[in-house]
DNA sequence: AGTTAGCACTCATTACAACAGAGTGCTAAG
DNA sequence: CTTAGCACTCTGTTGTAATGAGTGCTAACT
């Protein structure tokens, strides 16, 4: 390559009008429209030049000899790390977020509503992490007896999330010994996070059972079992998958179908996710980047979202490799702020 | 038609034929095929003759000259109506659904098990409504406060599964008063169905009010409150779904879409699933027989399922037109009564 | 009468060739 | 370094022909 030094002003910009007009049209974009579209004012025989470089470097990539060339994962990475100029949000975007995010509508299903939110205003898929234990904060536990050693537990966190399971006790235990133990976890634990209580509780159980009256004993026991990390472990909330089937690109039917067993598997797509969490701040995976063959046609806008300055989930937007990710980035990061406010205890519910 | 009364054994049996063979090969079928298939033996030449009569009778119909023939919706409608020989279930089957379907493996979940093993096991999508208030006991409920004059209501019904909503209150309560007020209910109304709960409620206030002190009536009204049947009404459990997008017949991107949002819209199928709550048994919808556009490619059969011999809700399978009736059929009926065995409380939890 | 063989006919599918259009890479001139 | 020009490549479309499956009809058969 003779020519010069490869990573010039003109090339990036050129990179820059291919990606945004490829994200727009769809099309393999050719050195004709390139040149007309950009604001340089040059032929296409030079542009064709700059093509080839650019090709010779990896960032675009001609589907066959008489094509337009089309951005290559590494071209798009390119376009978002540095030449991407964000779009501000529509101002009708930001107002359904704020309704739909603000602490004062919360139905019991803040997370929930995030992920339809996320969906519904970008037109693709939305999904959103539950919180973290870390910062899940016990509101509130019950105990009802079911048959045999099956005891249903019920427990409120945060404002106003119900959880429930089943555990099986060593005894039977009766509904007014069960209540007494819930009293006491209540009267105890209430207001800590789940890990804390589960620490605690663990630790009491090791440590001093000699001084505890046969009933904390009990409700000690009982509490252990109940905070035992779910099977499950984490978990998310998808929506608008079908947004999806919407995309021309993601036409295959075999493609579709395996992106949706993904989905619910949940597995691989928890496992990106949590890639996700050690960043602060909007984290993008295009296409094969994820290393999931399920993903490997998608990008992945995602931010994770904090409650007290502390990262506890993440949310984000899944949709074709071509998306507008000059609206979506910031609309994904404006949308984890919301979310870790909404779910802020201090700043969410004041007892006006 | 001097041919003959047309509605003869043989043209039924060479329909039922036809129908089995295209719903095992999906593509038409001619005179040959059906000449060999059958018991019957008879040329080509006549089958045509035959064929020709059930085309006249709109039970057949051929995609184009030079093409066999297809059954049309009446002609699957006889099918199932009159021709169809049921296969048993494969035992495998039928010991996963009890496994599943028993009453000591509830995980607080019965309907989305059962949504799930009719997906598993017949590879199309499960369906199963939630069960009518009518036939919902309540076993426990409790109160929370929230910010303000919202209220967390919790209940427990039929055995273990848990439900939540948020009422607002017309003045504040705390979180003593909301103790006593839920215990009272507890006390008072525990082991009723929802329906008959929410109907004594409402007697009590209309009547002697005056009989009652401030706290009873504090926690008749919460209860009312608690008790209004939700915005949503009904709602169901869908699985599976994305194994219809392995199903040839259903490729049309469009279409499948436009499937899709029925299913998350959610309305029209719960209007359909209305009409099967009436008829006890087994009911097939057969393509446009719905009459929703979204399904007009699809079948569906259904199930009511009862609990002491009241009908609570349906369940059911979704495919394509062309699905093997004669095993799923007698699939949805047996899971239907599974399932309402299993959420019988008198059956359901022997306190062994 | 009902059944069957034979045959002409229709129509979807496939294959193949020809062709237009888009876009390239390269060369040579500006 | 940029650009015009040109030969070349590859896709997509169109038209034509051949193939094959399956029909409807008629006439012969039982």
């Amino acid at each position: 390559m003779a020519h010069t030094q490869l990573l010039n002003e003109r090339s990036l910009q050129l990179l820059k009008t291919l990606v945004e007009r490829y994200i727009s049209d769809g099309q393999p974009v050719g050195s004709r429209v390139l040149s007309k579209g950009s604001e340089l004012k040059l032929s296409p025989a030079t542009i064709r030049n700059v093509m080839a470089d650019l090709e010779d470097m990896g960032l675009v990539h001609s589907p066959h000899t008489s094509a337009g060339r089309i951005p290559t994962v590494s071209g798009y990475r390119m376009f978002v790390d540095t030449l991407l100029t964000y779009k501000p949000l529509e101002s009708k975007d930001l107002s359904r977020l704020h309704e739909g995010l603000s602490a004062k509508e919360d139905n019991g299903d803040m997370i929930g509503t995030a992920s339809r939110l996320l969906a519904e205003l970008t037109q693709m898929a939305g999904i959103v992490t539950l919180p973290k234990r870390e910062q899940v904060y016990l509101r509130h536990i019950e105990f009802l007896p079911l048959s045999n050693t099956r005891v249903l537990v019920i427990f409120v966190t945060n404002e106003q999330e119900v959880h429930n399971k089943i555990i099986r006790t060593d005894k039977k235990f009766s509904a007014a010994e069960l209540q007494q133990s819930a009293n006491f976890i209540n009267s105890t634990y209430a207001g800590r996070s789940l890990q804390a209580v589960r620490e605690a509780v663990l630790k009491e159980l090791k440590e001093d059972q000699q001084r505890m009256n046969q009933g904390m004993v009990d409700a000690i026991k009982i509490a252990q079992l109940a905070l035992e990390p779910n099977g499950k472990k984490e978990d998310y909330v998808l929506a608008g998958e079908t947004n999806l089937m919407g995309f021309s690109e993601l036409s295959n039917r075999d493609y579709l179908k395996k992106l949706f067993e993904a989905f619910s598997q949940k597995q691989s797509v928890l496992h990106l996710l949590d890639q996700c969490m050690k960043a602060e701040g909007v984290q993008i995976f295009i296409g094969e980047e994820s290393g999931y063959q399920a993903f490997e046609q998608c990008s992945l806008v995602t931010s994770s979202y904090s409650v007290s300055d502390e990262v506890v989930g993440v949310l984000g937007v899944i949709g074709p490799t071509r998306m507008a990710y000059e609206k979506i980035i910031p609309f994904v990061d404006i949308t984890a702020k919301l979310l870790g406010a909404a779910l802020n205890p201090k700043t969410a519910s004041p007892s006006s």
